[in-house]
DNA sequence: ATATTGATTTTGTCTGACATTAAATCTACG
DNA sequence: CGTAGATTTAATGTCAGACAAAATCAATAT
């Protein structure tokens, strides 16, 4: 959609103007998702050829590539040789009248999510079945350091990260740990900026402490029931944050 | 175990002569498993610098990185700057005594599988709910070339990937399509080699047809069950495999 | 009209240099 | 003698420039 192809000759991306990114890969990103909007591209148009998005941004090659892989991998684009890095078509298809960040934004979210619900559980299960008594020491400590940053006031997000990578260790699988940390990872290298403020998924924080126990109880039923309510919740809480930027 | 560290004069690594690697990614980590191997690295042993493994190697230092880099997404070594590139300790914690690539891969395989195995679930779950008409053809004609493929005694791992592609794009979530190809990359980076032969879940191919029909025929229950038991059977063919290498 | 060849553009890779960081070593002082 | 802090050093992280490979597009020949 908009103007087809973006790159005839390059005149219009100019919509990227230097933009100040300090050099890390999430900088990056933010300011091409700045760019795209600005520039009005949609499905299947052209960003400009790395080299090009170094020089604006002034950052190496190297960086723009590790940023566009980043989002390769996350289905968002498309990198091919002389064709260049495309908008992916799945993911713009269903169009909705929001500006064009936040709708990758949120759309990517619940994607991410439609993956992550699974994992979770999965891993949760085996954690449940496996639990040594240490790590469900653990486990319990970090649900109880999760609750009292919550009650304080204070940004539990990191805490809450500590605890999901206890319960993945727990399961005695390396994998779920690295696949978690994907997820999170295009959690905060798209998101942070806008829903940062909104907390996501602070309404599951008091369930916490109740899947700590019954992890640590073995009770493998209440556990993956607990962690698919939480998932439930943080998509609801999602799609209200879409709604509310919507109307 | 074994020596504690691997580089303190550099000399011991000479075991990894410089075995003609011709470039990819693949190459590189094949030549460094058989280096682990030869040299009796355990946890937490250190692999050469960067620098020295591309020069034995002969292939570009960035070469090395991407290579080194995959293996610490799935969780196989640890990087940190002076420190170096250790053997990840969870990869090793249960020591069998099959040779040290085979033991490698036998169980990241296993890992792998078990969180394939609720994404394939969900993305089917997912794809019986969402699948249009034209993707159920789609989907239809992909396990009857399988089916064909496979009776006829030719190579049919290229027809059951796209089989599987066939389902993520029916779940209309480009995200399934994405993790499902990392993991194929694991199966193929590592396992393919040493696996390659054994055909790795060719009992699974005559239940592929009954899923498509499932899938097509919008019935959740029938999708999700055969998939459960497709992912069962590669499972355990794979301890299979390993029990068969033991002893 | 179709096939082939060639030019061009863009990503992919290599190389060498420099920046950054964290371990290891050394030094000074209690 | 031992410990805290400063210095050295070895490794990964980043950058920039050059070249390789590939895919598109155009021009040409059959």
């Amino acid at each position: 959609m908009s103007k087809e192809s973006a790159g005839e000759n390059g005149s219009e991306i100019d919509a990227l103007q230097h933009l100040e990114a300090t050099g890390s890969k999430r900088d990056v990103l933010e300011a091409l998702s700045l760019m795209i909007e600005r520039a009005q591209l949609g499905v299947g148009d052209r960003l400009p050829p790395e080299v090009e998005i170094a020089k604006k941004l002034n950052v190496g090659r190297s960086k723009v590539r590790e940023a566009l892989v980043a989002w390769q991998n996350m289905g968002i684009v498309t990198r091919n040789k002389k064709a260049g890095t495309r908008l992916a078509a799945e993911v713009f298809s269903q169009t909705i009248h929001l500006p064009l960040t936040v709708k990758i934004e949120a759309e990517s979210l619940l994607r991410t999510l439609a993956v992550r619900r699974p994992i979770e559980i999965e891993a949760v299960k085996i954690a449940t079945q496996n639990v040594s008594e240490q790590q469900g020491k653990i486990i319990l400590a970090r649900a109880a350091e999760l609750m009292a940053i919550y009650e304080a006031g204070e940004d539990w997000r990191a805490a809450d990260a500590r605890f999901h990578a206890a319960i993945h260790d727990a399961s005695g699988n390396p994998l779920f740990h690295q696949f978690s940390h994907l997820i999170q990872e295009s959690f905060h290298t798209i998101y942070d900026a806008p829903f940062g403020q909104v907390h996501l998924g602070h309404e599951t924080i008091p369930l916490h402490p109740n899947l700590a126990k019954a992890v640590v109880s073995g009770d493998v039923e209440t556990a993956t029931k607990i962690m698919g309510q939480i998932m439930d919740m943080v998509e609801a809480e999602v799609r209200r944050v879409m709604e509310g930027r919507d109307v």
